[in-house]
DNA sequence: AGGGTGACGATCA
DNA sequence: ATGATCGCCACCC
């Protein structure tokens, strides 16, 4: 069952996004990005929105992506070209139990980015 | 049982 | 940055 992946889902708080892997990983199906994406899909009552791609790329076609970007955007997400600022509202899981924080380094930031095509 | 598909992801060209 | 491939996993003919 994708209870788990159900759950996981539903930990990411407003403002916040995920990626389908990382929920799978949080789910304990390191490998099952896809059945992320088959859930959202099957179940509802999800914030279905707040999950996207490696990269925080929207993977929705069509106009369903540009209602996910809406939603987002109205909850404070902010976006970086095509693909959301995950610097900034990724929400990373924490195994509940071991070492919350985790190992970040908190690369220095350099200075500006270079470039980047739209 | 066999084969195709997809709200994925990482790699390589 | 873009496109093609390959690997994964569950579901649907």
């Amino acid at each position: 069952m994708s209870n788990r992946i159900i759950a996981a889902i539903q930990r990411v708080p407003r403002g916040y996004v995920s990626t389908y892997g990382a929920i799978a990983k949080a789910a304990g199906y390191p490998r099952g990005a896809r059945l992320v994406a088959r859930t959202l899909r099957a179940a509802g009552g999800l914030p279905w929105h707040r999950i996207l791609g490696a990269g925080g790329e929207i993977k929705l076609r069509g106009h369903s992506a540009l209602d996910q970007r809406l939603r987002l955007e109205m909850e404070g997400v902010t976006f970086r070209g095509r693909r959301v600022n995950m610097k900034l509202h990724e929400y990373k899981f924490s195994k509940s139990g071991k070492t919350a924080g985790s190992g970040r380094k908190v690369l220095p930031a350099k200075h500006g980015r270079k470039r980047q095509a739209r």
